[in-house]
DNA sequence: CTAAAGTTTCAGTAATTATTGAAACTTTAG
DNA sequence: CTAAAGTTTCAATAATTACTGAAACTTTAG
């Protein structure tokens, strides 16, 4: 398999930032490539459309399945493992978020909590913890929004979107709508 | 300057988590320390309480500052410099974004931009650049959105946090209010 | 103006993380 | 059941990234 430049551009860039959004470059790689091409490609095509070893690809198709960014895939008389993407772009925003969430904030937050059980040792600790709690708290804040985020329908986290600035007008409606509801 | 063993325990961690985070392991040890110590501190102390080369130090400090997250501070005839952090735990989380954003978005949404400008040479690139329109289409919206929610007042933006699950409900009250505003 | 104190830089080295490729394992056509 | 084709694992190595510490530079008290 034979990459167009549009295409190779692309996917050695998606490679490049892969390592920013939490896989390794040929993870990157990978992924992009399956993005853009539209059948199924076995492991073998990716190894070589790449030039990267089979092993890596091997790898890189655990980790990708592992985050159910992709997909497995069988040709009738074909006993080999085909691949493409799995869901839409938005589903593997979604699952990159997630992901990221696990590794970012959960084990910080969970640390937090056992450090806040402690009582303080003396003014200095005592000062610390009042600014643990502010950054658990924060923490905490963030992960609830971003899971009932995306526990929204698309079609409403399309609408939130496309409010942008509106956000603001919407909650000066929602006070007026829970006032006059009080009345 | 000793750390008493909570503060160990989450300089250290923060310090691991620094490099999910977009900054490097001593660069978020030392933010840590700066965030649970009260007064302003000096380079010199900083080496000290978390045994790493003053060389790193200054680097690290750099760094902070480049992200806004540090302020400077002098005391009266003392000519070395301290330091402190600067704003509230939300002004760091917002920078965190600000610059991870830049990093992580910005240069794929310009290479997306500009290979969407590319007529496309066959089937293939057809349907790979109706795949980019969809990837930047998506990173746009999340860097547009993310860029509404910093301009919202601290209090708008606590208001839509705890809001929670409720966002849905509020964004039916903007259907209903739109309609009744029409009729 | 000088020297003492403080700060910054950067080449060398250490630590970490990613990749290869050969060997072990698995599957199924015949 | 066998062997050919395909897949996975993992130890060795390469590539990347972080850290040290000594040397160069800057500042200001006296």
């Amino acid at each position: 398999m034979k990459m167009t430049p549009m295409i190779e551009t692309f996917v050695m860039h998606f490679g490049e930032m892969g390592s920013r959004w939490g896989f390794n470059r040929t993870v990157g790689q990978m992924y992009a490539l399956l993005v853009i091409t539209k059948d199924p490609i076995s492991a073998n095509q990716i190894a070589e459309a790449l030039s990267i070893s089979r092993g890596n690809v091997s790898m890189g198709l655990k980790e990708l399945q592992s985050w159910q960014l992709i997909q497995l895939h069988h040709k009738p008389a074909d006993r080999k493992d085909y691949f493409q993407t799995n869901g839409s772009i938005w589903d593997m925003a979604n699952r990159v978020f997630e992901e990221r969430r696990k590794r970012e904030m959960d084990p910080t937050l969970s640390l937090l909590r056992d450090i806040l059980l402690d009582t303080p040792a003396n003014d200095e600790e005592q000062h610390a913890q009042q600014k643990l709690q502010e950054v658990h708290d924060l923490l905490e804040g963030i992960t609830k929004w971003s899971s009932e985020l995306q526990r929204l329908s698309p079609e409403k986290l399309d609408t939130l979107m496309k409010l942008g600035s509106g956000v603001g007008k919407v909650l000066d409606m929602k006070h007026k709508l829970l006032k006059r509801s009080n009345e």
